[in-house]
DNA sequence: TTCATCACCGAAACCGGTTTCGGCAAGCCT
DNA sequence: AGGCTTGCCGAAACCGGTTTCGGTGATGAA
């Protein structure tokens, strides 16, 4: 008989099922399309992931944005409640989220990409965001660097409460003091990044490489060392997190751990896929690594802290000299 | 008795809708991943106008890509049959496109981002681009520009061959003739654009003005420019189209024709809306402006055609008496 | 006033599955 | 061998809406 149906064609339609099982067999995507990180390949390659891994299971893909934190709340409330979606994947984890206090009170599934500081009754897919940081000081501190600064993204976001700390470690397992003063934070923009790097560098001491927490404040980099008259890769080196394309094209090339964003979005589809088939959160959590993709951002020290603080010293005069009589 | 079920919280279910009425008030999107296009703030915006749109009027959104044209054509098969979408908004109108041809047969409701060739049938969302070339090339002229050159993105794509027609009749309103010569197609990356830049400048009368029918083809003629010695905006002006934000960063920044990336989206999703409720295609077809965004890549021509080829060989004589002998 | 038409409203059938329930046959224990 | 339990299979109820149908009351025309 099944056999028969199937040789007919016969595929059950998911409405019809879903009146009864409560299930829709669809995945939930709620954008924030204010986040940056909208921009970019990234997007597209999650897309891609999330889409692969739910329609091998025969799930489909709901996405909406928003624009606010309320109207996200809103989104993810009208979704579940018209039924077109039976769980959501969360990007973007805030140190302290209020779509999973939300999606926790309303008993709803979701996985996220990135923990939370209280992940009780959470399912998640991270990258190991610290185990690069902390990498990437210990690759700097090889190369001879011995004073390495640290630039951060946004504070809200859990991963970059992870990265700092994975430096730290870093800085440890180095050998290396911990300085408060080598560190910026919220960092988002590139130019952010080049303000946080100008800070570093006209410090009586500044680092002679420095680490940032995201691609984008890294590019900021460029800029600041542009300014200065340094050159990046060898009077400062510097190593970035993400592996968007624009590090490709900056001169030189950029240094940087990349992320594999497309095979996150196939787990983190699988992991809700099997969250909402009613295994425990506890059970669905799983981490990858970045992989380091050594471009030319970063080498041994051409010069050291006193010499670079001279350096960028005489370069700032420059400047100011040159601005003060256009 | 409805205002008392609306006090109580009543949503009625879309499935259980559908399971009768056959609509499932979703708009199907199949995104093609291997798109260069899917890069960029682009499909973030996109994505944004039409869940904007869609969730005005209480639909959603059902996602999916597919890296090759036959397995659009499958998912957008398998969306269909499964109820998971009532119509799709097509994006990136090919010339023939086999996705319109899958769907008339099957008679499965669609808008396009872009007209095709023949469009019997078809509602349609379009940007004139025509008439941003077309306006281009009078600027140019208006600058001084007396020969002005043209590149065109990949010619599979529709738009391609109506920027290209707007090209010609901005010449022709301008008095200038038509040279095949100065045209140059398929550029599609900013590689290519820089290709096909060179290969124009290094004519014996090249074009002090280029018209670029995308703005990641003229991007590349940032690249070629400083190859051969020339600055932008002066000794050769370029025009292009589409607003993506690296045009900001070019220096100069890059003079292009906006697109409201958004705004297409939410009028692509009501009328598809529309059409799914039944409305006559004919009756369906809106087209938009794209608006100039005027920065520095253009301004009157330094040098004549003339002067320019003597420049240019000059440069490349330089260049490669500097690569004979390294 | 009476009859026909119209509008409105409630009941029932239906959409296409899932799930439960009951009946029947077979197997096992006493 | 008889009675009880087990397993399987088909029928029926149900999910939450839409749509059709039939009946009722009201309205308008003869």
């Amino acid at each position: 008989m099944a056999r028969a149906a199937k040789e007919l064609g016969y595929v059950p339609l998911a409405q019809a099922q879903a009146i009864r099982t409560g299930r829709v067999r669809s995945i939930g995507l709620v954008l924030q399309i204010s986040e940056h990180d909208a921009h970019g390949p990234f997007l597209t390659d999650f897309l891609a992931g999330v889409s692969a891994a739910a329609s091998a299971e025969g799930w489909t893909l709901a996405v909406a944005t928003a624009n606010s934190d309320s109207h996200m709340i809103d989104t993810l409330g009208r979704m579940v409640g018209e039924r077109k979606a039976d769980g959501f994947i969360l990007q973007r984890t805030l140190v302290d989220d209020p779509r999973v206090r939300f999606l926790r009170r309303e008993d709803v599934p979701f996985v996220m990409f990135g923990r939370t500081a209280d992940d009780t009754g959470c399912a998640w897919f991270d990258i190991l965001g610290e185990d690069a940081m902390y990498d990437a000081v210990l690759r700097l501190h090889g190369l001879g660097h011995r004073r390495i600064g640290f630039v951060t993204g946004g504070c809200e976001y859990n991963f970059c409460r992870l990265r700092r700390g994975g430096y730290r470690k870093g800085l440890d397992a180095a050998g290396l003091a911990y300085e408060p003063d080598l560190v910026r934070e919220d960092a988002r923009l590139s130019s952010d990044g080049a303000a946080a790097t100008t800070a570093l560098l006209t410090r009586p001491d500044p680092p002679t490489a420095i680490v940032y927490a995201t691609d984008e404040a890294a590019l900021g980099a460029y800029q600041a060392a542009a300014v200065l008259g340094l050159q990046i890769g060898s009077d400062l080196s510097i190593i970035a997190y993400d592996g968007i394309p624009e590090g490709i094209h900056a001169r030189p090339a950029l240094t940087t751990f990349s992320v594999d964003t497309r095979g996150a979005g196939e787990r983190l589809a699988e992991l809700l896929i099997r969250r909402i088939r009613g295994e425990a959160p506890e059970d669905l959590r799983e981490t990858a690594h970045a992989t380091l993709v050594d471009r030319g951002s970063d080498g041994p020290p051409r010069l050291s802290s006193h010499a670079l603080a001279e350096h960028v010293a005489s370069a700032a005069h420059g400047l100011t000299s040159k601005g003060g009589h256009p």
